[in-house]
DNA sequence: GGCGATATGTGATCGTCGTCACAACGCCTG
DNA sequence: CAGGCGTTGTGACGACGATCACATATCGCC
């Protein structure tokens, strides 16, 4: 298998070895099975589009590895994102299965491995294969929550503060903790945090300076360190 | 079987005559039959409560009649409505598969008709009825969509006014076509409409004048009309 | 029909945050 | 190392809408 923009591509969902908890990732060896046969490997640079908002649903998107942002723009070029994709997680369920379009972009933030499958291939597994519709709907009720908490985010958080904090007490949950307390790896940049929460990139440069003055939070580099958790959700009004 | 409430309450699923598009109701006979044999038919008055925010999720709630208000508050006690439900919606749907706590409270408007299904049996029901499960992601990925429409308009949307407008104009699509243009019965305060669209109420009742000074739209008692629907799709800037 | 509760209409004020403008870095490439 | 581009930091300004405080209208119920 070729490997380009530095992947190492795995072949088989039967026999992958990136399994996480995610969606089809769990299932029986006969509907893994079924899902190879329908699915189409791909490879994307950084960058990449998977597909753009307002397409008809071509497909679902099976993210192995990687990150993928996923974000609506306005007429007038404002972009809000909606959130960051990890792998496990599926792109376009949502069109697929209410043969929509869909509602957001999809774009790589690094290279990454995706499984393609393409619509009437996957309602027909999906019909077949009763565990795999199962997975459906618990996927799609992680995308739903997570909409959820940004409308909560976005209608019910007081300050532009608040919310950043709301945000790096969120992206805290998969950072590790240190003696220090806890480390981020913070990748994205001021402008697509403030695409996050909605609020522009100088709100969110002057908030998290106030932060860091005010030792809420410390940053080295792309680490960011949270050295008092309980602090910071005050600073959130939780 | 008794009627509280003013409602004539539907027994049976399989033969239930307030078939909507919904989610269980176009299921085949089997399937049917196990619905009913899991559910619980209740009648509910106006502002009953069926579940709250934080709930461990005891079910799920099948609205057969009447309609339901979705909505989070947050600590200050500020509150922000995430959708009002039609019969043949699904209510706690996303916090039962993920056995997650309900994200929203839900409370009704009026006097309706609902039939509650306990989590363990609808769980069960969902794995040994593969249509079923279908049913629930298609469920799901309708509450995905309006979940992601709200982000939009709470992200996107400039000034309030352009918010309201896109409530009115997604409000006319249940209204009917006149000769004047749009008809839709406006039951919701404006207080209720601002907690849906993240505005005060003084804002809603503001921007609505100012429609209606432009002509956009017309009120009548409880009626609205919208003369021109291109004309409050500029206002909106879409 | 009248009363209280709830909904609507309107003015004045004030804070937050978006916007513009520009300076200071850091990073990569030729 | 220079030059350029993307990111971050900071000041000044202004507008939109939240909030408070009322007046008025409408609804629901005894």
């Amino acid at each position: 298998m070729r490997s380009p923009y530095g992947l190492e591509l795995t072949g088989s969902c039967e026999r992958c070895l990136l399994k996480s908890e995610g969606f089809f990732c769990n299932l029986s060896q006969i509907t893994l099975k079924a899902l190879d046969g329908i699915k189409f490997m791909n490879g994307y640079p950084k960058g990449a589009v998977l597909f753009v908002e307002e397409e008809a649903p071509r497909g679902i998107f099976v993210l192995c590895k990687g990150r993928v942002k996923l974000s609506m723009t306005s007429s007038e070029g404002k972009t809000m994102i909606l959130r960051i994709v990890h792998p496990g997680e599926v792109l376009g369920l949502h069109a697929v299965m209410s043969n929509q379009p869909y509602q957001a972009s999809a774009e790589t933030l690094e290279a990454c491995q995706v499984n393609f499958v393409r619509r009437e291939d996957f309602l027909r597994f999906l019909s077949q294969h009763a565990e795999a519709s199962l997975c459906a709907a618990r996927q799609l009720s992680r995308s739903y929550q997570s909409a959820c908490e940004q409308v909560r985010s976005l209608g019910l958080t007081r300050s532009a503060s608040a919310k950043l904090a709301r945000f790096l007490l969120d992206s805290s949950q998969t950072g590790q903790d240190t003696r220090q307390g806890v480390r981020i790896r913070m990748t994205m940049t001021h402008e697509e945090i403030g695409q996050l929460i909605g609020s522009s990139r100088e709100t969110v440069t002057r908030a998290l300076g106030e932060f860091k003055s005010k030792r809420l939070v410390a940053i080295d580099g792309s680490v960011l360190l949270i050295p008092n958790r309980a602090a910071l959700q005050s600073a959130a009004g939780v």
